[in-house]
DNA sequence: GAATTTTGATTGACAGACCAGTCAAAATCT
DNA sequence: AGATTTTGACTGGTCTGTCAATCAAAATTC
């Protein structure tokens, strides 16, 4: 039939390989985080999104490649949004860090569905050096930013301590709040997550942070 | 034959249910921690205990009940060990605190094919209450414990902030570092730390900690 | 004390289920 | 019409759970 109007409502059965691509990541991080990795079926993923399973292959041509250009999509997206938040705030290292500790708790970053999905990967990454490349380069220029900050606020806040231990603190607490929230071993909610991680900057940087944020 | 000496230098064929059930659970333990929860199969878990594929079943009837029993091991194996240590310090605060810091940082706890095997459970986890109901009821009494130790020590040593908050921040700190060196996103061993863990201590009460252990 | 029976752990082959990847045919778009 | 995407049945392989046979030790009998 050639009637314009129901060619028009229908969404198109085709579409462009970036859309399906990005599409089908997708639905692999909500079934990752339902289901868990080892329940994680090519069946599964495809329909969450609403696609038949031969065209998980098509796309990606095997499970391995489809899961990992699934953590590479992760890793970008959180490493741009940190980096905006970073280009955004001004010179300062006070701002800066404020900025990365904000852009952790940013609802694009800090929801179950991405939590999750990272959590399914790190507790299968054992003895597989794949997974552990991809996600591992981005965290390492996260660490070096975050020691940079914190050494410069160091010293020009006229604090004293190790840069690397008072940074790997930092990141430890938000990357702990986050797994506490997607395992509820203790339960709270964003908002007491942020008091949490802004009391462990304010405890090392007081003239700086208070738990409610920039002081 | 009845040549004793022979009958001692073999190992008996027949062994004791708990025995063969401990040996399970350890083999399962070693299988997670080196293959991942993903290709952990009955199988595998058999050959690294030398045995055959059938006992495993003899002895835990499905796979879902010795990950169950193996997990509910690793549980009790942690909530013993801090239980011992807390025991054994003295009544105040602080000394119960480094107990309890000292307890996660045991041989028996803090190695590989140990936290390697939470991770693979925590991964699995999502979505499947058995597993976060066994363990999470030690790690309430942890919590509660920690949180108690802080109230004190914040009471009696003059310090100011929520014990909530800061019992929270400590154990995170504790349980990133464990994860920091099983994925050696940011490779350093037990003694970096141990110092790294008793720098968060000492930032929060000054006057009873160092970077080194108790002040 | 030796021979025999009983008990219960142990093995390995097998069946049923599930999954990743293939592919020929169908549908859709240009 | 030709090119490209999409479908779903099919295949080969792997895994879990079952079970009949085996075997060593303990119990019992002679």
């Amino acid at each position: 039939m050639t009637d314009p109007a129901a060619k028009l409502d229908a969404p198109p059965r085709k579409m462009s390989r970036e859309t399906r691509r990005q599409q089908l990541i997708e639905a692999t991080i909500e079934t990752l985080a339902l289901r868990g990795y080892a329940s994680t079926t090519l069946t599964e993923v495809a329909r969450t999104a609403g696609l038949s399973h031969g065209l998980v292959n098509f796309h990606f041509e095997t499970k391995e490649k489809l899961l990992a250009e699934t953590l590479l999509f992760l890793s970008e997206e959180y490493r741009l949004n940190w980096q905006t938040y970073l280009q955004a705030a001004g010179p300062t290292p006070a701002a800066q860090l404020h900025a990365l500790l904000r852009a952790d708790l940013d609802p694009a970053i800090c929801r179950p569905s991405r939590l999750s999905a990272w959590l399914a990967f790190w507790g299968e990454a054992q003895g597989r050096p794949m997974y552990q490349a991809r996600a591992g380069v981005n965290d390492e220029t996260y660490n070096t930013q975050m020691e940079g900050i914190c050494a410069r606020l160091i010293a020009e806040g006229g604090y004293t301590g190790s840069p690397i231990r008072i940074a790997r603190i930092i990141r430890l607490t938000t990357e702990g709040v986050w797994l506490d929230m997607i395992t509820m071993r203790a339960p709270y909610d964003v908002a007491e997550s942020q008091a949490t991680i802004y009391t462990c900057a304010a405890t090392f940087f007081p003239r700086h942070f208070g738990p409610d944020g920039l002081a």
